[in-house]
Formats: structure tokens, C-alpha cells, sequence
DNA sequence: CATATTATGACCAAGTTGGTCAATGAAGTG
DNA sequence: CACTTCATTGACCAACTTGGTCATAATATG
């Protein structure tokens, strides 16, 4: 019944890490069936038969990583003000809580979306089972008790709502791959607020009605 | 000296385009190395002595294809009207070429952005010699000749560009997975091109003087 | 009919796959 | 120190896939 050994919980966090991060990449880089787990033990620096110690086999290992990230995603769920109803500082707080778990899973983004659109027959059922019910429900949960008044009447809200995610991920992409370079600042999560805050601007010079700019 | 065999040109066009798109989609979706040649004789529904017929070898087989997709990129930069001044317009312009290839082409710009981050040995600095020289003088090209003055003084129009390349971006995203559902719709493109009107009309709201919005 | 061209897929050696397990190492206990 | 426990290792395995070949078969040309 359990997908995981034990052992593997008693490892110290940073090889766990480790290990998650390899698998990560390994997947989402490649899919399922072609990604390898000799690939995997050797980006973590374990050995072969430590990895089928602590999950019983490839399949296992996945649905753990799904399970996990899955897990990931919830956290920021739960850091999330909801008593905050503006759009750009609620997008504001998503964006920099994905910043900060990118710092300590560079991929868990790149591997749902891989995982959403993985093919391979294996692990299908599974992920229709377990991601695509909590995709459209976290969508919604994201954006909830937002005042959309705020908006100009002549507006369509929901295509500035596109532009604004788009926007969101795009500075994201960019802010990441800045991060990668500058590894370890601590300053960078303030100056990616501000850079963000100038976008934000822009954007809602456009969006906004012109009592709520300031 | 030649990387293809004549052969591949004697096949009537529909042929040649159904083994180019079955190694874009295999390159594209698995990077180099990983890409397997049965797998794309397989979704050709050619035979494996065929392809290397054609082509001499994977690696002939790759740089054809990079060669090939640079050529579309090309064609795309000589159909763009640099008389157009408005940046809303030659984006407009841009998109619609993009989306017309992709009916034929549904994997050029996935393949040709895995290759520009492609690792394998093998073909890395052919990569790095064909593409990367294009990469920076054609998004120079890409917005020769703009009217910057339409801007809003107080607007960052780096940023403001940036935004515009992710929506645009996104949409097109967006409007290839519709394209996908809906396909051989020919009033596809008009309801595109309206479809994208509309979101370029929220965004130059925010970025152009007031007297430029009409 | 003969000749030339194109297409095929069984076949190959070389390499990779997910997974195993006997042996080794490390840590703790008394 | 010996003895036990448990985590770790990597050589090893059968099964499969790899890029590529080539004798044969099909088709086209004349």
C-alpha cells in the first residue's frame, strides 16, 4: 500500500531535496516513459540500489513526485490573503510565493505541467485522478473575493484577467532565469518586487478606473 | 558534402511535410539524443531504410531541419510590412503569419526553441552557429521602423513591449489550441484576427496619448 | 520485356532500460 | 571489543531500443 520506504524519510532534508530535484528535472525534461532512472541516481549522486530502496519502482517514485508537488501547490493555497481583494496585490503574493519554492524546486512547475500533459500509459489514469480535478478548483480558488469594480466599465474583465496571468508568467520566466545567474542574493526577492511593481503599473493604468490608480 | 539525397525532393510535397513534421514533433518533444528515428519513420508511416535514404544519417536529418525551420523564420521576416509604423499592427501582422505557418507547421517554433536550448554534443555548436546569429538580428528586424512616440510619456516602453510580446504570446498559445480543436475552419483566421483586436485594444488603452487610440 | 530507381523491414552490434541482490559500510548497543 | 541492525553500493541481469545497413521486393520508365 505505502508507495515509499521509510529510509527515505530519514534521510536529512537537503539530500531528500536532492533526490526530489533530480527526479523533477529528469521528468519534466523528458516524460515519463523516457526519462531515466539512471539519469536521476546519477544527477543526486546515489547509488542505483538506494533509489529502489526508498520507492519500490519507477512508477512509484512518479506518483510520490506527483503526490509531492501536488503538496507544493496546496502551501501556497494556504499562504494566500484572501481578505485581500486587489487583483494585482493577490497576483502580487502568488508570484512571490512561487519565487520562493522555485528557489527550492527550480522545477515542480515545469514538472505539473509536464505531468498534465503526460501521455504515457502507465501514470495517465493517475494524473487525470489526481491533478486535473484539483487544476480548475485551484484556478478558481486563486481569484476568489477579488473586486472586480475596480475595473473601467469598458473593460473585459476577463481578457485583462488573460493579459494580467500571461503578463505574470512571462515576468516569472524571466525573473527565474535572472535568479539562476545571481544565485544565493537575498536582495533579489525586494528588487523582483519592485521590477514586478513597475509592470503592474502599466498594466493598470489600462485596467483600473482612475480613482483606484493610487 | 550534401545532407540530403535527391530522393527526398522527388517526393511529392505532402510526403515531405508529414516526415518534417514528424521529426520536428520527435526533436521538439524529446531534444536531440533522445529522439528516436523509429519513432518518427513510425508517425511518418515511411520505413527506417527510407529515411536514411533521404537523409544520411540523424545528425544530417537534424541540421536539414534547422536548416529548413530557419528558412520559415525567414520567409516570415520578408512577408512583414516595414512600412507599418504602429507596433500594434506589426504585431498583428507578425502573429497572423505565425499562426498560418503553424497550420502547416504546427512544430517549427517548439523545435526550433528546444534547439536553441539543445545540449547534445553532437549538434550543440552547429546549433550554436546557424541559430544563435539570427536569433538577436531578427528580433531587431522584427521591430525596425516602430513609432515609439505613440507611448504615453510616462511609460517604461521596454516594459510596455515586453507585455505585448507575452500576451501575444499567449495568445497565440491559446489560439493554436483552439485551431487544434477546430480544425480546417478557414473563418478561423478572421475570428483570430478579431479575437486578437480586442486584447490589443485594452492594452494600447494603457500605453498610447490618448490621441493615438483611434 | 529489361533496366533503373525507390521502398521495405528483418537484421545487426552496441548501448540503455528498470530492477535485483550479495557484499560492504556505518552506527549503535552492551 | 564483538555482535547486530540497517542503509548503501554497484556489478549484474534479461529485455528492449538504439542508429544504421542491405539484400530483396516493388514500382516506374522506356
Amino acid at each position: 500500500m505505502f508507495i515509499i520506504n521509510s529510509t527515505f524519510f530519514n534521510l536529512n532534508t537537503s539530500k531528500q531535496e536532492k533526490i526530489i530535484n533530480a527526479a523533477f528535472q529528469e521528468f519534466a525534461a523528458t516524460g515519463y516513459d523516457k526519462a531515466s532512472t539512471n539519469s536521476i541516481v546519477q544527477e543526486a549522486t546515489i547509488s542505483k540500489g538506494s533509489l529502489f530502496n526508498y520507492f519500490h519502482n519507477k512508477k512509484d517514485l512518479y506518483v510520490y513526485l506527483i503526490d509531492y508537488s501536488l503538496q507544493v501547490v496546496e502551501e501556497i493555497y494556504n499562504q494566500i490573503d484572501f481578505q485581500e481583494t486587489d487583483i494585482f496585490k493577490r497576483i502580487e503574493n502568488i508570484g512571490f510565493q512561487k519565487l520562493y519554492i522555485q528557489q527550492k524546486y527550480p522545477q515542480v512547475f515545469d514538472f505539473l505541467a509536464a505531468a498534465v500533459q503526460e501521455e504515457a500509459t502507465a501514470v495517465k489514469s493517475i494524473i487525470q485522478h489526481k491533478i486535473t480535478p484539483l487544476y480548475k478548483e485551484g484556478t478558481e480558488k486563486m481569484y476568489q473575493n477579488i473586486d472586480y469594480t475596480k475595473f473601467r466599465d469598458d473593460i473585459d474583465v476577463e481578457k485583462a484577467m488573460e493579459i494580467l496571468n500571461w503578463t505574470m508568467f512571462g515576468f516569472g520566466e524571466k525573473g527565474l532565469h535572472e535568479l539562476k545567474t545571481f544565485y544565493g542574493l537575498e536582495e533579489f526577492g525586494e528588487r523582483y518586487l519592485q521590477k514586478w511593481k513597475q509592470y503592474a503599473a502599466i498594466l493598470k493604468q489600462g485596467f483600473y478606473k482612475e480613482k483606484f490608480l493610487f
